[in-house]
Parts: C-alpha cells; structure tokens; sequence
DNA sequence: ATGTGTGAAGAGCTTCACAGCC
DNA sequence: GGCTGTGAAGCTCTTCACACAT
C-alpha cells in the first residue's frame, strides 16, 4: 500500500481537491470514482488507484464520503499549516499572485514581497508591504522561510535565485523564460508563459 | 522514424529551442547532446532520440551545428508564422502576457484584447488596444482567430470559454483556478498558479 | 445492483550500450 | 578519440477486468 507514489498522482490530487470543495459546497455528501472523473477529467481507475495510495477511502457500492476525502486529501498534501512564501519581483505577475485570493485553504501564504524599484518599496498589496529586494536575504533568514517565487526579469533572475539560495530557501517557483540552475537539494519549478502558449499553438495546429 | 513522438519531446524541444537561442548569441557554431543537457538539465540520450524523431540532424563525432538545428526545431514547432491569439481578461496576468516582449519568436502573437471594465476599453498595451469583452466573438470571427486566452476571474471563466468556443477558436489557455469544459476537438490547458506553489510546497517538505 | 480496491496486462517513456561514422 | 543514432532493456504509469463489500 506504502509503494512508490507517481508524481501525477500528486498533481491529481491537488484537482481532485478542487472539485471535492465544490460538491462540499453544493452540499453533496457521497461521490464515485465515475462521477468525480467527469469533474476532473481523469479516468475512475486512476482516481481509484490514486486514492489507494493512501488507504482505503471509499466505500464499496456507495463511493466516498466527500467531507471526508476532502480532510485526507487535505492531509496528504500537508495543506495545513500553510507554508510561508517569499515573492522577488512585484511586476504583474507578481501583484497577481499577491492579489490571488482563496490562498488560505490552497496551503501557502506569501508573507513577504520584495522589488528594487524605489516606487514601489513601501506600498502595500493585499497586507504584504514591498520591501527593498537589498534586504531580501536578510529578512528570509530572519524569518526562516523555505519556499521563494521568482517574479523577476529574465536577467535578475540568476542573481535573485542565487540569493534565494544563500538565504537558505529549499524551493523556487519561477516564471523567468529561462532554466534556473541550482542544486539537487532545491526543487525548482519553472513556468515559462510564453512555452505554454506556444505548445498550446502546436497542438492545435494537429487537429 | 515517424513513429509515435512522446508529448513530452514536444515540450523538450521548446527547451532546446531557448538554449539553442543562446548558444546562438555568443557565436557557438556546434553543440554536442552532452553540452546541450548540461544547459536544459536533460539526459543526452533522450536529446538524441528527441531529435532523431525527426531526422537526422546531427554529425557523428562532431555534434549538432547550431543554427540548422534552430531552423529545423523552428520548422517541427512551427513557429513560423505566429499564431494570432486573443486574450480575454485584462487583469494582472492578462497585461503579463500582453507585456511580455520576445513573443516574436515564440510562434504567436496576441493581436486582440478583451475587458469588461469600461476603465480600461479604449487603452493600449503594447500596440494591443482593449475591446469591450461583448464585442469578442463578432471580432474574432472577422479576425479568424484560432487560439485564446483566458485571464478573467472564475466565475467569468465558463461563460468567456463559451464564447470562445462559439466563435471558432481551437485551443484555450486558462488561468482560471478551475476545470474548463470543452468539447475534445478543443485544446485546453489550465495553469492554475496557485495549485503549482502548492506542488512547490508539497515537493519542497519531501527533502 | 452499485462501486471500490487491486493484480495483471498494456502502453509509453527513458536509459543503456554500442555499432557506425567523422 | 569523439559523438550520433538506435535497438533492446528497463522503468513508470495507465487501463483493464473482476473479486468482493454494501
């Protein structure tokens, strides 16, 4: 039961959890396998299987009991408490990311926002005040938070990332148009918007 | 040699093709896989078999010649030319995207944008003016756009993709915190920026 | 009758390792 | 010697199909 975990299935998790909070909201008690693959897109044998991972959920003939997979989902991906993010860069996308809301239940928080533009260094988005991103390595250590999000230009992105590293940060999301390289110890993820669109492009030019 | 391409050789490619870019820059005429994976963070043998599902490309004992692989990866993505895009939500992600320079060489181009908000219609962000969002399908038929995307809030997100749908468009790009449920002969890919700082937080507590 | 949990089969992707060419 | 291109092996994830519980 304890075998190795396919890295899909934790990223099915995390939309097997959206949808689960939506029928919590729409007061569903009991959902199966079948119903929950149409809200998720995923076939009911992995949704089956992926749960099985775990321990048994479900119940044989009936399905599983919603507010009850939501609190093992929410346990499996340690949603709780959420983990402390510091955010380098407040261009738009990372005032869209401080502006998100609905953070809450999703497992993390930026608690702290750094830029180098001097108009920016004291205002306030969503209770995080910018601060100067000179006093970033500083106050990530003071503070002793873990995960960053790199929201900066492509050519900060290496220095602010290497800082990040310094400072003792065990995992990166960027969204620079570039490979960040950095250790085995620390996991990076990079989002590159414009690879998304272009893939996008390329799969619908086969249709 | 035409045989079943991995989709995740496609999304490989998109990396090469950065690398390449750069190695371009600074005048490097030949690459080896093995230099290659140490830039993209690639094994070597999946860069040759990546490669060799489209041709033959490389010269054995010497490697790849740079600027004949950037044209022949143009040519497999089909960069060239850009796909036209409309993009519907002038949010914070939305003027990310339409801010975003070095699309030209990315394979699209966001000729349209869409708002709701009477505010922002009328404005111009990097040569892209804001419509009013009811005028979207009327302009995307006359346009004969093919690609989307989508930067509203959620509860926007069904009924933008609807019109989408129903003006002809073959492939979406959300941002939307939510499943999109499109017909299969429509493309969709959701980037849900914070389910991925959640992976982050989730991948970064296993080290 | 309904729907889970799961071993076994199948599909898809990666890695190995080496022949062949420069 | 150096490096590609590729069959074969290995691995991982998905799908099937059915026993079993309600």
């Amino acid at each position: 039961m304890k075998n190795k975990i396919p890295k899909e299935t934790i990223s099915r998790l995390f939309t097997y959890f959206r949808s689960l909070l939506c029928l919590s909201k729409i007061g569903k008690k009991y959902v199966s396998s079948y119903n929950l693959s149409k809200l998720c897109n995923v076939n009911p044998a992995i949704i089956r299987k992926d749960f099985s991972y775990f321990g048994d959920f479900g119940t044989k003939g009936v399905g599983y009991d919603v507010e009850n997979l939501i609190d093992e989902v929410k346990d499996i991906l340690q949603l709780e408490p959420p983990s402390e993010v510091a955010l380098a860069g407040v261009g738009n996308i990372g005032k869209a990311l401080l502006s998100y809301r609905g953070f809450d239940s999703e497992g993390f928080k930026i608690v702290m926002a750094f830029d180098n533009d001097l108009q920016k260094i004291g205002k306030k988005i969503h209770s995080v005040t910018i601060e100067n991103i000179d006093l970033m390595k500083k106050r990530i250590i003071e503070e002793d938070i873990k995960m960053g999000v790199l929201t900066v230009p492509e050519e900060a992105a290496h220095n602010v990332a290497q800082q990040m590293k310094d400072a003792g940060i065990k995992a990166i999301l960027s969204f620079a148009p570039c490979q960040i390289v950095m250790p085995e110890n620390i996991e990076v993820t990079c989002i590159d918007l414009s690879t998304e669109l272009s893939k996008l492009a390329y799969y619908s030019y086969k249709k």
